[in-house]
DNA sequence: AGCACGCCGACT
DNA sequence: GTCGGCGTGCTC
């Protein structure tokens, strides 16, 4: 008789394992890779789901095997690849392969998957591969694309759809992760342009379940396709995948918050491994993770030659000063859109030392200070209060930039006659008239305008470099360059207050090499993304000093970084030593977690995070 | 996740 | 003397 392995979506490692059991006679033809089963399993009284990822003629379980009770679909739902890439991101993530399953299965629709079984001829399901086969080595490539939106021709949207029409047409598949609904909404209107949309599967958290089963199982049967979406997308089904594109990878949502916290770049690094094709991202400024492939060679780096607006930068520490107010107050007057973009919300965001100007900092975690609504001086970071004066003696301090409510106050009273709108991320406008209003915006809620900004302000970069995290630069550059891509091409940008090296790089709207400085930086203080950091969070502080003996003891890759968050330890590690440092762990952690005296029932005791870039 | 097995406190 | 508390551990 024949054995059925068969695999749980689920995050409890002790299922994290393929289980086998019998094939009845009467499902013997009707099962292979990928099919969905209902099984017995344990004492319950309920079949559990699982999928088959594998029929053999041997077990290599001692006990006795139960049967496969029922097939759910006759259809399989999972790809061979997506399971390889589940298997690979589990072991880099030290999460479980089960866990990941459902990100790369959706919920199942028994009405969807009729209604598509219904329409499509059965020969479509599960054809041999008749394409011609890939190309040897695929090339990897980071892409600027046009620095300004109304470029078309440059535009990150033709970019991809350009190449995936050529893809797409010799039968092979295209995958394209978004990090957001907006910049999914504007590729869609792309595809609808370009005649592509017929041959595009859509896969986003945002749609029904039903429409999610159906486009699902229309990538899993299906080859020659465009399957785009935002970081779920990541994990869908490609039938011959040739290329990838990644649009925008340091945007903040490429980032898995939950366990087994993985980042698209990773996933479709891993993937374009594992499928051997081609990869690219795009992006206006790159992530230090794409600067260092750039650097070490992996990554080739294509910048495309196109307009730019005119880039004015200032170095003074008033967030607008009387040039750029003047600036303002005439494109008002020519009726051009201005765009301004603010640090955050609110009022004081940062104070300044009144006598040598330079910014307030905490003595203990370099964090910027501001205005508690006692008026007293606090780190935003680390939450201390300051009655200490300035290193140059001063005490008297003064805010530097203040939140959009102050500012507007100002900007009403400077121009009556504007028409001032906020967009923020609580409330954010995807457009606007392109007449002369003035648009107050946070990084990355900037709404956009037909023909572009004539004028661009980008008032608070002091603050927003200001920010003591390990990503601050890098994430202040993303946001600017999607602001600046906003601009007309007879436009003019303003950065207002900074000076030395990196003005001198962003008058040019060089932010690579911006990058590229700070990732090398970072590269010699042992900091990613040269080295990785993983973080373990436990609720417990002696479960937590148990796994830290136990690290000490056996995995020597593993260096110790002390760290200001609590319950928490933290370590760097090499890229190389990763499956090592992940292999090791696993056990270590499910020891500790064993014998915890502190656990809940279906609650994890420790907590992993391979890649924490928010602990240092 | 379920569900049973297993070893200590209050009941007829 | 038992009934049942839920800690612990297994499920092909």
């Amino acid at each position: 008789m024949q054995i059925a392995s068969v695999v749980f979506s689920s995050p409890l490692p002790q299922l994290d394992k393929p289980f086998d059991y019998l094939v009845p006679d009467g499902l013997k033809d009707s099962l292979s890779f990928g099919v969905q089963v209902l099984v017995p399993f344990g004492t319950a009284k309920k079949l559990k789901t699982g999928i088959v990822i594998a029929i053999q003629e041997h077990s290599g379980h001692e006990g006795k095997l139960s049967e496969v009770a029922e097939i759910l679909s006759g259809i399989p739902i999972l790809t061979i690849p997506q399971f390889e890439l589940c298997q690979a991101v589990a072991l880099r993530q030290m999460g479980q392969v089960g866990e990941l399953l459902g990100t790369a299965v959706p919920k199942r629709s028994v009405r969807a998957e009729a209604l598509y079984l219904k329409s499509i001829p059965t020969t479509w399901i599960n054809s041999p591969s008749t394409k011609p086969s890939r190309v040897q080595n695929p090339k990897r490539t980071f892409v600027t694309p046009g620095v300004l939106d109304t470029d078309e021709q440059m535009h990150w949207t033709s970019l991809i759809i350009n190449a995936a029409e050529i893809v797409i047409r010799s039968g092979h598949s295209v995958l394209v992760v978004l990090p957001d609904f907006r910049e999914l909404i504007v590729f869609e209107s792309a595809l609808y342009d370009s005649g592509l949309i017929k041959n595009s599967v859509r896969q986003s958290s945002e749609d029904s379940l039903k429409d999610r089963w159906t486009n699902h199982i229309k990538a899993v049967n299906q080859s020659g396709l465009i399957v785009y979406g935002t970081r779920l997308a990541s994990f869908a089904p490609c039938n011959d995948l040739s290329a990838i594109f990644l649009v925008d990878d340091g945007d903040e949502s490429h980032q898995e918050q939950s366990s087994p916290y993985w980042h698209s770049r990773d996933v479709l690094l891993q993937r374009s491994q594992l499928e051997n094709c081609q990869i690219e991202v795009i992006a206006h400024s790159p992530s230090s993770e794409i600067a260092r492939l750039c650097e070490i060679g992996y990554f080739e780096h294509h910048v495309l030659d196109s307009a730019k607006p005119l880039v004015r930068i200032t170095s003074t520490s008033e967030r607008i000063d009387q040039e750029t107010y003047a600036l303002i107050s005439k494109t008002l007057r020519e009726n051009k859109p201005v765009l301004i973009q603010i640090a955050n919300l609110g009022f004081a965001s940062a104070l300044a030392c009144a006598s040598c100007k330079e910014i307030r900092r905490c003595g203990t975690c370099n964090g910027t200070l501001w205005l508690d609504p006692s008026k007293t001086e606090r780190c935003r970071n680390c939450k201390r209060t300051f009655t200490d004066g300035c290193s140059c003696g001063g005490t008297a301090v003064r805010p530097i930039s203040l939140g959009s409510s102050a500012l507007a106050e100002q900007l009403n009273k400077s121009f009556p006659k504007a028409n001032i709108v906020h967009s923020s991320g609580v409330e954010r406008l995807t457009m606007i008239e392109p007449a002369g209003t003035l648009v107050i915006a946070t990084p990355g809620a900037e709404p956009s305008v037909a023909g572009g900004y004539k004028l661009i302000v980008l008032a608070d970069s002091l603050t927003m470099l200001g920010v003591p995290r390990l990503r601050g630069l890098e994430q202040a550059c993303q946001k600017w360059a999607n602001a600046i891509s906003k601009s007309a091409t007879d436009g003019l940008v303003v950065i207002v207050g900074l000076s030395g090296k990196i003005a001198d790089q962003l008058r040019d709207l060089d932010f690579a090499s911006v990058i590229r400085d700070d990732m090398l930086e970072r590269a010699e203080l042992g900091l990613p993304p040269a080295t990785r950091v993983m973080s373990v969070h436990a609720k417990n502080m002696k479960d937590l000093n148990r796994l830290k003996v136990l690290i000490a003891e056996q995995v020597d890759e593993l260096e110790p970084i002390p760290t200001a968050v609590a319950n928490t330890i933290v370590y760097g590690y090499a890229i190389a030593s990763g499956s090592a440092v992940a292999t090791k762990l696993k056990v270590l952690v499910s020891e500790v977690s064993k014998s915890s005296k502190d656990k809940l029932p279906g609650q994890r005791v420790l907590f992993v995070n391979m890649d924490d870039h928010q602990v240092i």
